[in-house]
DNA sequence: CTGTTATCAGGAATGGTTACTAATAATACA
DNA sequence: TGTATTATTAGTAACCATTCCTGATAACAG
């Protein structure tokens, strides 16, 4: 399983350019408007297959959804919740939270307010107890599935 | 505007019971497969509707997807981001992250690590400098859209 | 009961993304 | 500098989750 090794094509840098150009975060249609103004023929599925290698080269970054589905809770309590990389469920956290490091949190983000943010999110990726089992699985697949959620924010640490 | 009051339909009712009974965090369809047990004719879109009408009356929450389209960064060095909730864009984080604080949530992660946890992702939300400018905004339509963002996890907090 | 109308089932439409295919062009190397 | 190999392309169809639309149904106020 040796990786192909990929060519540099004209649509591929010029992708890259625009999406290094701004310091936004452009969706894959405004990429594609981008571009368009400088590839007119090329074509979405294009600028999609080129984010994903340039993602997976690790020249840029995806922020998004890491699983495109809604779910739901019946349990309207505050908790934390786990997403597990292996099988995409999702777990309550089995510890609760350290309170004094919300509380930390809480009171940065406090200073934030005035510049706007009034809320946060917080969560976490893992294993759940069944793809644990699965032992080998950190070894094997860990490194694919999450090129975009694993190491891809601030704060995410490898073991 | 007064909201029209809302009638407790059997298909309502059932769906609730089946999102309360475990503590598992079903998607849409999962929740369609139970309920379609005890309600062999029910809708995917009845499901759909009264999740959200089940969601906004706060007897359930909703966890996914704030925004469904993947973004991109040009920047790979490591930094926050706050989504929008009045436009939806995403902006780095002017002011960068107390060292502290995220040291500490890292440390806490290292205990969680051994329950199969290896990562985490923190995000903000927030208002634009546009959105902003647009006053009001606050006041009028942030409780509709984020029923589902703004308090629904665990450490979102208010001003 | 009865009338109003919120809600329903079914199906079509939408939006974002991925998969397929024959044609093209980037690169190793002769 | 050719030429062969094959990764990549444009275009289009398929996909999936979700939303919208319709006429029929049923919840419930009076
Ligand atoms: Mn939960
Ligand atoms: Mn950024
Ligand atoms: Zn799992
Ligand atoms: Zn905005």
């Amino acid at each position: 399983m040796e990786q192909k090794r990929q060519r540099m094509t004209h649509q591929r840098s010029v992708i890259l350019e625009e999406v290094q150009r701004c310091q936004d975060h452009p969706t894959a249609d405004e990429v594609y408007e981008r571009v368009r103004k400088r590839l007119p023929r090329i074509s979405m599925g294009t600028v999609y297959r080129n984010l994903d290698v340039l993602v997976s080269s690790g020249l840029i970054r995806k922020l998004g959804p890491d699983f495109p589905q809604m779910r739901f809770d019946g349990d309207t309590r505050d908790h934390y919740h786990m997403t597990c990389i292996g099988c995409g469920c999702v777990e309550d956290m089995g510890i609760p939270p350290q309170d004094d490091t919300v509380s930390q949190l809480e009171t940065a983000l406090g200073k934030l307010t005035k510049h706007g943010v009034f809320g946060h999110r917080l969560e976490f990726f893992g294993l759940c107890p069944d793809c644990r089992e699965k032992k080998g699985y950190l070894l094997e697949e860990v490194q694919e599935i999450p090129s975009s959620e694993e190491e891809q924010e601030h704060g995410a640490e490898g073991e």
